[in-house]
DNA sequence: TGCGGTTTTCGCCTTAAAAGCGATAACATG
DNA sequence: CATGTTATCGCTTTTAAGGCGAAAACCGCA
C-alpha cells in the first residue's frame, strides 16, 4: 500500500492544576501513574481533547473522573505547551488549566489521587511540574489585583481565617489587619452582621464576612500612568 | 486504553497579532484572504502547525513570509481558542501570539499585507478580531506594570517620543513628566548622555534615553499584601 | 547681542494606598 | 470580677503617583 503522507499523529491533551488550601498549606491534585511511560510519577489530572469539544469543555469532562467538579469554584486556562520532545513516546499539544477548590471542602477522590503541598512536590511526569508552577504563579499574581480569593474562601469566614488561606497561598505570611483593610477598602468584602469565635482559646468573637461577588474581577487595573481625570 | 481510532481531522494553527506604533497610532499587520472562507476579509499572519515544531517557532516561520522577523522585538504566547465552529469548515484550534515591532522601522511586507488602526479595524475572518483584540488588552495591561515598553521603542527616544508611543499604545493622553518619572524611578531608563531636538520648532534639546533591559521584567509585583519586610 | 517663543526638565505640593503599631473592645474562664 | 486572649479600630509612617508652575536651554529674528 503506498504510504500516502496520512495525518500526523498529533493529539493535545487538557491538564488541570488543581489546588486548594488544606491543613494551613497550598496543595495539589495528582494521581500517580500506574503504567509508562513515567510509571509511578505523579500527574495533573487531564487526558485527549475529544473532536468535538471545546477545551475548557474537555477539562471539566476529564476533571469529573477525578474530583466532583461542583466543587471548583474557579478554572482559567494558562499556557499551551508545545515542545516537540515533552512526550517521549508521541507527539501532544497540552493545554493547562487553573482550578482553584474552596477551603473546607474535602472532595471524594480516586484511590490513585492525593493532594500534594506546592512546596514539597514528588517526582511528577512529563512537564507537569513546569505546568503545576506556572499554575501556582498564576494564582497567587492574580490575588494580589483580583478578587480570586473569593475560589480560595469558604462561603463566610473571619478575617484570622481569610489571613490564614491568603497566607498559605501566597507562601508568606501576611498581617491580617492589612488583608482586612486592603480588601474592604477595595470593596471586595461585606459584613454578614453575624460573629463567630475562630481559634479554640477565648477572646473576642470575630466578624464573619463574605465576598461580594464570586465572579473575576480585576479590582486595581493597576493602569499606573492613567487617563488624566478630567 | 487508547482505542485505535485513526487520528482526528483536528489541526492546529498559530496566529499572531503584530502590533506597532505608525503615525502615532497603534496598528497592527494584517492580510486580506483571496480564498473562501471569509475571502476578502483581513486575517492575522499564521498558519498550520507542524508534526515537529514548538509553537513559537511555528509562528516565527509562519510571520517570516509577512515581515522581517528580526524587526520583531517581542513574542509572547496568549489563549488557545478552541470553539469547535471557530472555522466553518473544519476542526481547527488556534493558538494566538502578541508580537511587538518597535516604532521607526518600516518592514516591507507583500502586496496582500498591511497595517490596520487597532481602532478602526475592517471586518477580520473567523474568530480574529476577538484575538487580536486579546493582544491588545494584553499590551496594554503589560505596559503599566512592566517594561515591556522596550519593544515599542526605538533604541533610543526622547521623553516626548515615548510619551506619544505611550499614548498611542494606551489610546489616552498621559503626562509626560509622569510617564519619565514613573520609569526612571523604577529604574527602567537610563540617560545616554547625549540630547537631540524633537519637534520642529525651537526650544530646548530633549536629553535620549534608553530602556536599561530589552527583556521582559515585570518591575513592580504589585504585590499587595506583600511580605513582611523583616 | 538681546528678546520673545518654544520645549524640556525639575522641584515642590497634593493625593492615594498600604504598612506598622498600639490602644481598646469583646468575649471566655477561673 | 479579674485575667487572659483575640479581634478591631484609629493614628502615624512610608511609598508611589499625579498636578502645577518655575526655571533651564535652546532657536530665530530684530
Amino acid at each position: 500500500m503506498p504510504a500516502v503522507a496520512q495525518p500526523k499523529p498529533m493529539s493535545h491533551a487538557v491538564l488541570a492544576a488543581v489546588l486548594q488550601v488544606r491543613d494551613s498549606r497550598l496543595q495539589a491534585l495528582l494521581w500517580q501513574r500506574a503504567r509508562e511511560p513515567h510509571a509511578g510519577a505523579w500527574a495533573l489530572p487531564g487526558g485527549e481533547l475529544d473532536a468535538s469539544e471545546a477545551l475548557e469543555d474537555s477539562i471539566r469532562r476529564h476533571l469529573a473522573a477525578k474530583v466532583d467538579v461542583r466543587e471548583v469554584s474557579h478554572l482559567e486556562q494558562l499556557e499551551t505547551w508545545s515542545e516537540p520532545g515533552r512526550d517521549p513516546l508521541r507527539r501532544e499539544l497540552a493545554t493547562g488549566y487553573l482550578g482553584l477548590v474552596p477551603a473546607g471542602v474535602d472532595p471524594h477522590v480516586p484511590a490513585d489521587t492525593s493532594w500534594h503541598p506546592v512546596d514539597r512536590l514528588p517526582a511528577l511526569a512529563f512537564d507537569h511540574e513546569a505546568i503545576l508552577l506556572a499554575a501556582v504563579a498564576r494564582l497567587r499574581a492574580k490575588l494580589s489585583y483580583t478578587n480570586l480569593g473569593f475560589a480560595l474562601a469558604p462561603p463566610v469566614f473571619t478575617i484570622a481565617e481569610l489571613r490564614d488561606l491568603y497566607s498559605a497561598a501566597l507562601g508568606h505570611t501576611v498581617s491580617a489587619t492589612n488583608v482586612q483593610r486592603v480588601l474592604l477598602r477595595r470593596g471586595l468584602l461585606e459584613d454578614t452582621g453575624e460573629r463567630r469565635r475562630y481559634g479554640s482559646a477565648g477572646g473576642r468573637p470575630a466578624a464573619l464576612y463574605r465576598f461580594r461577588s464570586q465572579t473575576l474581577e480585576i479590582t486595581d487595573p493597576f493602569a499606573v500612568l492613567r487617563p488624566p481625570v478630567r
